[in-house]
DNA sequence: GACTGATATAATGACATAGTTATATGGTTG
DNA sequence: CAACCATATAACTATGTCATTATATCAGTC
C-alpha cells in the first residue's frame, strides 16, 4: 500500500497527528482510538509503516512508533504542483482587490489572511 | 468520497496531473487512458468532481473539467503541519555538513538541492 | 521455565471500490 | 424529429479494505 493509500484512512491520518507531537507506543496509540481494537491498531500501524510513514524501534516490550518523513515527503513533492494553483487564485483576488475601492494595504492584508 | 480518498487512486492522480496542465474534456482524459473504459472514467470523473477537486462546465455538447483547487488546498493544509518534518531534518543535515570538513557554501548548496 | 504483558499475525465476514457491458440522457445536425 | 456524438448512469462482478475474534510471538519477571 503505498502512501498515498495509507492516508486515505482517517483514523491513520489521526495517528499521524498524535505521532507529529512526539512519539509513541502501540498501545498509546490503540488506548488513543477506543473504536479500534488493538489487532486493528496494529494492522493499521503496519501499513503506515510498509508506506514509509512511520518508523518502529523496541524499547524494552515496547515497540515505539514515531513520524518517518520520507513518505510523507513524496506525497508533498506530488502536491508541490498543485501550490501554485491556490497561489494563483490570491493573486487574482488580489487584482480584484485592487481594482476595487480597498485600499493596497487593505488588499494585502486580506490576501495574507487567505 | 473524500479528497485524500480520491487522491489514493493513481489514475485519479494522473488526470489532475493532466488538469494540471490545461482543462480538458472528458473524451479527451478518457482518451488518454487506453486502460480505461468510456464509463470508468465518466466514474472517476465523478469521484474528483464530489471531493471537490475538480470542477466541470458544459460548452457545446463538452463537458470541460478542470483543477479546482479547494479540496487540495484542504489536503495541503493537512500537510502543512509535517513539512517542518523534513525541514528539521535538513537542518541536521546541515549542521552535520557544518561540522564536517565541506565549507559552508558547499553545505549550502547541498541543502538548497536536497 | 511457566506466567504475564505488549504486540503482531491468521482467519473470516461485511462492505466498498473499480472495472466491465449495456443503456440512458442530452445537445447537435441534417 | 431522426441519427449522431459526447458523456453519464445502471447493473453486475471481482477484488480489496477494515474490523473482529482467536491465536501466536516475544521480552521481561517470578
Amino acid at each position: 500500500m503505498d502512501a498515498f493509500e495509507a492516508l486515505a484512512d482517517p483514523t491513520r491520518r489521526q495517528v499521524l497527528d498524535l505521532l507529529s507531537r512526539r512519539e509513541r507506543t502501540a498501545g498509546e496509540l490503540g488506548r488513543g482510538f477506543p473504536s479500534v481494537s488493538q489487532p486493528g491498531m496494529s494492522r493499521h500501524l503496519r501499513v503506515l509503516r510498509e508506506a514509509g510513514l512511520v518508523r518502529v524501534r523496541r524499547e524494552r516490550s515496547y515497540r515505539i512508533y514515531s513520524i518517518r518523513s520520507d513518505g510523507l515527503a513524496g506525497v508533498d513533492a506530488w502536491m508541490r504542483k498543485y501550490r501554485e494553483f491556490w497561489k494563483q487564485e490570491l493573486d487574482s483576488l488580489e487584482r480584484y482587490l485592487d481594482g476595487s475601492g480597498l485600499s493596497t494595504a487593505e488588499s494585502r492584508r486580506t490576501r495574507r489572511h487567505r
